[in-house]
DNA sequence: CTGTCGCGAGAGCACCGCTCTCGTTCTCTC
DNA sequence: GAGAGAACGAGAGCGGTGCTCTCGCGACAG
């Protein structure tokens, strides 16, 4: 049965890339990025060094596995946390979901910072990167996109004291509103993508610790930033 | 004059620690923090790499230094584009001050990195950095600041639609208020706190290459969101 | 003139990423 | 069942790194 030896073969495989993963991430964990070391890998799983270029070509493939992990991870968070709100209101569902990118980045520090940190020089994310990048942005589009989809055509359009968008600036966020079908109005679009920017910045100012002695309880910090984010993105509380 | 041939000496250190952190600053430029090296930092002043620890008793603290001086180039940016507006509406000083910020950063990224990017684990920032790192949360803080003070009585408080400010909220960020006189009230406060996260998500998302695909123009894009930010925030066009 | 001190040079240590070679072992084919 | 071929782990080695130590030289102070 040679399909049944060379499964043998590739599970071998399997698992001894899988332990090179596990030992990169937990030392990832305590020291970083930057001093990653496939040498202490090798040591840690009982190897020579050069035996783990058998399994990933280069220091930077270890680091590119680690980084779409933890995109998929957070992903995957981002989307249990939603699944597990279904039916709940669009508000709580935003928050919820928000709730868990914070959870999952406070918990994972140093893979959150090599996802939406200072990305190495030199070093180019591969294609296989993007996918599970969008994972968390395509919740919270897709929250979005259902409020404005059943709101009144009345209510569409940019309220009260909200700046109108120009042309240029509908054109230059349609491809994101086109991820939905029927895609997002781009004053939603663009609100959508400041929500991003706002909730991405908060967690990397808190992560990186450039609120430390400006805001006492993060917790109730971030929870009033969702309630602003929920109003400004006009998601019904119930 | 034992006094002059001190200074001469000392002349001459200050005159090799800067062309050190010329050295260092460009090598930041050319293959970022991470592979910043003493040894080549040597060769191009000329020197052997022992010699170097004579002015940074370590590679970090050479880090150290490039990074306070990154946050006190960005400060100075800010602050400069800000007093050049001065006299201008509020909501006008608030786009400059902000262009300028996203400026710097699109002009040197590596040093925007450097900041506010993924902190290098096991590195602690020392006190000396917290000063410069505040200049321009600073100047952002006062501009806001004056249109609250000079807001009738009658204005204050949320405006309608935004979500109250819980109590614990109102203590949580009260530090940051705290640094105006008169205080910036909560409801300011967390709207700025959520304004320059907003600011600092999207300039970071923008250079770590997140928003590649899905936004087509940048410049377009940073315009309306900080059209957006003025009008959250209630800064008068006029 | 002598002692002291800061400086740059050099050697050296332990580590790094990565390459190459070598002997072994396992799998597939005839 | 035997041989070809691929995959594998070990080891040596190259050029690089941060950092330490010692050394000799020159400038300064007493």
């Amino acid at each position: 049965m040679p399909s049944a030896s060379r499964t043998a073969r590739d599970l071998a495989r399997v698992e001894l890339t899988r332990a090179i993963l596990d030992s990169a991430r937990e030392q990832l964990r305590e020291v970083g990025p930057a001093a990653l070391s496939v040498r202490a890998v090798a040591r840690d799983v009982g190897m020579v060094s050069s035996a783990v270029y058998r399994y990933f070509p280069s220091r930077d493939s270890l680091l590119t596995a680690l980084l779409v992990e933890a995109y998929d991870d957070l992903g995957e968070a981002v989307e249990r946390a939603h699944a597990a709100a279904a039916g709940s209101p669009p508000a709580v569902r935003w928050r919820v979901a928000c709730h868990a990118l914070r959870d999952w980045a406070r918990d994972q520090p140093h893979r959150y910072a090599l996802a939406y940190g200072s990305p190495v020089p030199g070093y180019v994310a591969p294609a296989d990167t993007v996918a599970p990048a969008g994972r968390v942005a395509t919740v919270l589009l897709g929250i979005v996109g259902r409020v404005t989809a059943d709101r009144p055509a009345a209510d569409r359009g940019p309220g009260p004291g909200s700046p109108a968008v120009s042309d240029a600036e509908a054109r230059s966020v349609e491809p994101v509103g086109r991820l939905l079908d029927p895609p997002l109005p781009p004053a939603e679009t663009a609100r959508l993508l400041g929500a991003w920017a706002t909730l991405l910045g908060h967690v990397s100012l808190e992560l990186f610790g450039h609120l430390e002695n400006a805001v006492l309880d993060l917790d109730v910090h971030f929870a009033h930033l969702l309630d602003l984010l929920v109003a400004d993105l006009g998601l019904p509380e119930g």
